[in-house]
RNA sequence: GGGCGCGUAGCUCAGUUGGUUAGAGCGCUACGUUGACAUCGUAGAGGUCACAAGUUCGACUCUUGUCGCGCCCA
């Protein structure tokens, strides 16, 4: 036992703890316990995009919460960290740091720059995990564009290459103008917009017929039709299906085609079907067997010279096309729309324009709208596994329950296989090269396993020159890396692909994936797809869904409005065991609003947690200089007879019930039902009423009676019980004053956080030991509070008759007690009968009792 | 349009399989304490549990519908 400190001290509490755990490494997996302890964490390794938020905040140490009690628990918790620290948010980062457009740069000397701006950021979030107090294993710290996280990534490329699950294709995809590269769906998202819809004739050839009339937004992409469709009930289906229609300004003969998808009720029911104006486009396309005819470049631009006038793309009017086409070429796409609609309007051909709310694909994270364009690219198989996913899904354990068909309506949505190839610098080669040799032109090559890492720009393929093939210049999207955190880990994404397979055996499937819940659809989902893919296996057993953080008003916190809290500023202000206090109030799914009313409550705990240990140590370090101290187990001293106070008895009792409680609620991922379930028993139980009933106990002089004794070693229990319960919340002041308690002079006892630290039930009291009688003790001493608050007089006054209204005696009532309903009323003698007159009763907070107290005036 | 979550005191939230009088913290009012407590305690006021119908001896809890807020998917 140590001397206790008159104040605590946040910062330097703070401080000190994080070296201490530093140094000892105090939450390194422990290789040599057994495989069945184990319990691996697979932690989402941030997004080094700059922006620490209180997302972070709130997300991370939820899990470390749940961390904490698992490793307390006895696991042998695996408890890793990476940084997810390349891709295009990386890219952005430093194209903002350094102004410089990673898209007209040399990669060799972009990926430098993207070197040289990241660790600085990276150690931002390094400093304040460490500050959160992440239980994290440092020594397991990864990169996931490091050479080991760049083999495993290859690998599982490979895998899946062999396996034929990755391939090229030549096919439209999902493209950003703005960043310039391809996307995949998860990236995309719909904004909502007001757009115009043009009503806009094309003649039908052999100018018999009435010209039909179709509705577009999109009129820039009318040298992009390929057919037109009409729906098969259509008033003039019958004469149009199978006729040839013209394209205006571009004259070119397009068949229209029946069609059972188009909406009647759209537009003029009959629609143009380009190169690609949407999902459905690429459908009608593949069903009619539709020309190619694509307008836009990769840049969003009108491609200024088009193929029109040959055999695939002829046109009925060349100079009209041609004067089109050079109008138009090289306008982006908004502007290429007012262009057309004006050359349409010269000519009469705009019908009608009507507003429209369109929803408009757009890229997340540019902003700019989607379009579609024929690229070679490397997709994923993720269409063809749609049951298997949601099969897989259901083998996990999610927490909370809903949070599942989040990931269910994802999958059932999908429309696009997973396209991982991007047209940037900064990311995981894609592991291939493509061959030059005469002979096998575009035969594509692989590296083996023993060779990755590879950058196939940089180096050529066993027995070729890098005359003699072209490397992949495109890097892989990011969540193709950070979709095999788990395998980062194990270092082995199959038996055949493995680093270390014994390991990645022991540890895959892992327990736990904790993550929020807006990249369900991202993280989670792509980590779902390898480990089916790979192995036929789920990756983790479990997974907890955090909520978001909103504002103190329910807002979503943004730049935009201005309400956006510094997690660095919130940690300083409050202290890091208040605010994850106030994480420990929130339930996993759920989002929480930054409350500062929770945040104070956090501060006050810590406080009221800290007195109260201070209390019981004046007592139980007085015992132990007078005498022997050894306190044992609540059970153990209970049964040597050590602890023989009914109240005592009472108090460890409950103390034991909230132990269970709290364990059952932990094990169930339910922290917040533990940390209610605690902090009702410190607050209400052991400090408003045990901690002044045992008062008269602990004011000893010398040697301490049996009694006082009983009173001491009950303290020390429920005071190292309750360190130990608070532990995963506020891991500061419980390892301060687990040093306190535990230490000798300078040494360090360890931390309350070590493996195997949480109480155990069978070292706890029996429950539900003088439960009636400590219940009446309570409700009759708040009936005596209540006498004497209504007298207005101090809770000190003395009185020298207590009256519990009733029959019988008081020792039926609360047992053999009654020498401590004296000392904490104040009274001289305590009695069961009828209230003496002239006195004010009052009840008890539950009715059952009328308690009057003949209180002593004091002296005017 | 389909789905999920939420709606309980002025505020932030609990409320476990339906069962006495619906709880906590903050805030407010009054009083008492300042030898564990840059405080703490005691008491008080404050709730038609969003609304409606139904099942039931009994509904904050179960069912159905309505309204409002948020989110996911399309």
């Amino acid at each position: 036992m140590k001397p206790f400190p008159q104040k605590y001290d946040i910062k330097a509490s703070e401080a000190a703890l994080q070296a201490r755990w530093a140094s000892e490494e105090a939450f390194k997996w422990d290789s040599d316990a057994p495989a069945e302890l184990d319990y691996v964490i697979d932690t989402p390794p941030p997004t080094v995009s700059g922006a620490l938020h209180i997302g972070h905040v709130y997300s991370y140490t939820q899990a470390d919460i749940m961390a904490r009690y698992m490793r307390m628990s006895g696991r042998n918790v695996l408890y890793p960290i990476g940084w997810d620290d390349n891709g295009l948010p990386t890219e952005r980062l430093v194209e903002k740091v350094k102004k410089v457009r990673g898209g007209t740069m040399a990669r060799d000397e972009f990926v430098a720059l993207c070197k040289e701006v990241i660790p600085e950021f990276e150690q931002q979030f390094r400093d304040l995990f460490s500050h959160l107090a992440l239980s994290v294993d440092w020594s397991r710290e990864y990169q996931t564009i490091s050479d080991e996280s760049r083999t495993v990534s290859q690998m599982s490329f490979l895998d899946l290459f062999h396996k034929g699950l990755m391939e090229r294709r030549l096919e439209p995809s999902l493209w950003d103008p703005a960043d310039r590269t391809a996307l995949a769906q998860a990236e995309i998202e719909d904004a909502e917009r007001e757009g115009l819809l043009n009503y806009i004739p094309f003649a039908i050839e052999g100018g018999e017929l009435e010209p039909v009339v179709i509705a577009t937004t999109r009129p820039e992409l009318i040298g992009a039709c390929g057919g037109l469709m009409i729906h098969p009930e259509h008033p003039r289906a019958k004469e149009l299906i199978g006729k040839r229609a013209i394209s205006p300004l571009y004259n070119v003969p397009v068949e229209i085609y029946a069609e059972d998808s188009v909406d009647p009720e759209k537009g003029t029911g009959v629609v143009m079907c380009c190169t690609f104006g949407d999902v459905t486009d690429i459908q009608w396309w593949r069903t009619h067997k539709l020309p190619l005819r694509m307008v836009i470049d990769q840049a969003g631009k009108m491609i200024e010279e088009l193929a029109i006038g040959t055999d695939e793309w002829p046109s009925l009017d060349l100079d009209s096309a041609k004067a089109t086409m050079a109008a138009l070429a090289g306008l982006k796409a908004a502007k290429a729309k007012e262009t057309i609609l004006e050359l349409l309007k010269d000519k009469d051909l705009v019908l009608k324009q009507e507003k429209t709310d369109q929803i408009v694909p757009v890229a997340e994270r540019s902003g700019a709208p989607i379009e579609i364009i024929v690229t070679p690219q490397w997709f994923i198989k993720t269409l063809d596994f749609k049951d298997q996913i949601l099969e897989k899904a259901n083998e996990i354990t999610w927490r909370p329950a809903y949070m599942k068909q989040r990931l269910e309506s994802w999958v059932e949505g999908l429309k696009w296989d997973w396209l991982i190839s991007r047209q940037r610098h900064f990311g995981v080669p894609i592991p291939v090269w493509y061959s030059k040799r005469p002979g096998e032109e575009g035969k594509i090559i692989l590296p083996t396993k023993d060779e990755l890492p590879v950058d196939p720009t940089l180096t050529p393929p066993a027995g070729y020159t890098m005359d003699e093939v072209t490397g992949e210049k495109d890097v892989m999207d990011t969540w193709a890396t950070s979709s095999v955190s788990p395998q980062l880990n194990t270092r082995s994404v199959t038996e055949e692909y493995a680093l270390d397979y014994e390991v990645h055996k022991r540890q895959f499937p892992m327990a736990l994936r904790p993550q929020a819940h807006e990249i369900i659809r991202t993280w989670a989902f792509y980590t779902i797809v390898k480990a089916l893919h790979h192995e036929d296996v789920v990756p983790w057993k479990n997974i907890a869904i955090s909520g978001w953080c909103r504002a103190a008003d329910g807002e979503k916190m943004s730049k935009s409005k201005g309400n956006v809290i510094d997690p660095i500023k919130l940690i300083d202000q409050y202290g890091v065991d208040p605010v994850r206090y106030w994480t420990g109030t929130s339930q996993l799914g759920q989002d929480t609003n930054l409350s500062d009313n929770t945040l104070k409550q956090g501060k006050r705990l810590v406080t009221k947690l800290w007195n109260a240990i201070k209390l019981g140590h004046m007592s139980f370090s007085a015992a132990a200089e007078a005498c022997e101290f050894a306190p044992t187990t609540p059970a153990a001293d209970i049964a040597s007879g050590a602890i023989s106070h009914p109240l005592d008895r009472w108090l460890l009792g409950k103390l034991a019930e909230t132990v269970q409680t709290a364990t059952k609620a932990f094990e169930a991922y339910e922290y917040a039902a533990a940390q209610r379930a605690v902090e009702d028993f410190f607050w209400r139980t052991y400090c408003d009423n045990y901690l002044e009933i045992v008062k008269r106990r602990t004011r000893f002089e010398g040697e301490p009676s049996d009694e006082e004794m009983s009173a001491c070693l009950t303290l020390w229990h429920a005071s190292d019980t309750l360190i130990r319960l608070y532990a995963p919340f506020t891991p500061y002041v419980t390892d301060a004053l687990y040093d306190i308690l535990h230490g000798e002079g300078e040494t360090s006892p360890g931390t309350v956080h070590a493996r195997g630290s949480w109480p155990k039930a069978d070292d706890m009291a029996e429950q539900g030991f003088y439960a009636d009688e400590g219940r009446a003790f309570v409700q009759i001493l708040g009936a005596a509070r209540k006498v004497k608050s209504d007298a207005q007089v101090s809770m000190k006054t003395e009185a020298t008759m207590l009256t519990v209204k009733g029959d019988g005696t008081l020792e039926a009532l609360i047992g053999d007690t009654v020498a401590d309903l004296l000392a904490v009323t104040n009274a001289q003698a305590a009695e069961v009968g009828d209230i003496p007159a002239g006195l004010t009763p009052a009840a008890s907070p539950d009715e059952r009792f009328t308690v009057a107290l003949a209180l002593v005036k004091p002296e005017e």
